[in-house]
DNA sequence: GTCGCTGCAAAGTCTTTGCAGAGAG
DNA sequence: CTCTCTGCAAAGACTTTGCAGCGAC
């Protein structure tokens, strides 16, 4: 598993986080909200909602899990900017834990697969371009879309 | 309307390209392809197939239209590259021709004001990285966010 | 004339919502 | 106890598909 080389914090501060958040939004600390930020939290792969919900009761299969539970954790997750997500070719987004190192996305339209990168020239010029314009640079998003080797290869 | 800057070939060798790719596929040239195709191009904007639907239902009131046919022929189009998709944020896809200059964007999260720009650097290092991973490049969107000069000095 | 195309409506996907009971604080 | 959460199923939003008639070639 290589997910663990992309982790900022470890798990226990995320969750502290977590139910510090909940806390001071009055909302509450369920089973089901911990599996499926455990189960981000160890993935390394950008997951659907389907995939995410198949992994935590895979996971946890004594939990009785609807999928309607995930659709709302992910979106109290992505407003609190505990995760991020991805839109892809087809339909559908894919998510991932915020708390990782600052990488870009280059997005697969045929199959829907997502390669992380960083580049140091890029990442340098944004910031020179930013500063060109008077402009305070806070965050940026990349993402390169296009047909990955895997389904180049099988077009032929 | 400031559409008309960004175009890279006039209407009649895309339309003339397009009845090309049409014939070679045993496929027939309608007026709803046209009209499709017509749109996109005088468009400046990322079209969802819903806006694109509802413009060509406006530029040409007389003839009957379903939303069905412009899914069907973005499809068409995509399949053929002449135009191009991007996911964006909620859900759907935003369709645009891909016979236009590419161009990022600086968003200010204060005003929500919104600065365009190319860079050359950024671009031709974009197709590099691409390369390396074997990876077809068909379009890319990048967003700076921050805060824009003049809030910077109002804020003061 | 043939065979692809179109509009319509029905069927699929994926996501959100209403509700009543369960459970955290 | 209270008030949020949850699972379930129903409802929505967005796309695709089947079909019979239409129209490009």
């Amino acid at each position: 598993m290589n997910s663990s080389d992309k982790k900022l914090i470890p798990y226990s501060k995320l969750l502290d986080d977590f139910k510090l958040l909940l806390r001071r939004n009055g909302l509450k600390f369920t089973v089901q909200r911990e599996m499926i930020l455990d189960v981000l939290y160890n993935s390394s792969e950008h997951l659907t909602p389907e995939e995410l919900y198949e992994l935590v009761k895979e996971q946890n299969p004594n939990l009785k899990t609807g999928i309607a539970t995930v659709y709302r954790t992910l979106s109290l997750l992505e407003g609190e900017r505990i995760v991020s997500s991805l839109s892809f070719g087809a339909q559908g987004k894919k998510y991932e834990l915020g708390a990782k190192e600052h990488h870009d996305h280059m997005i697969c339209t045929s199959c829907a697969s997502i390669i992380e990168f960083v580049d140091e020239i890029i990442e340098r010029r944004q910031q020179e371009i930013a500063k060109q314009f008077g402009f305070d640079m806070r965050d940026h998003s990349m993402q390169i879309y296009g047909i990955c080797k895997n389904c180049k290869e099988k077009e032929k």
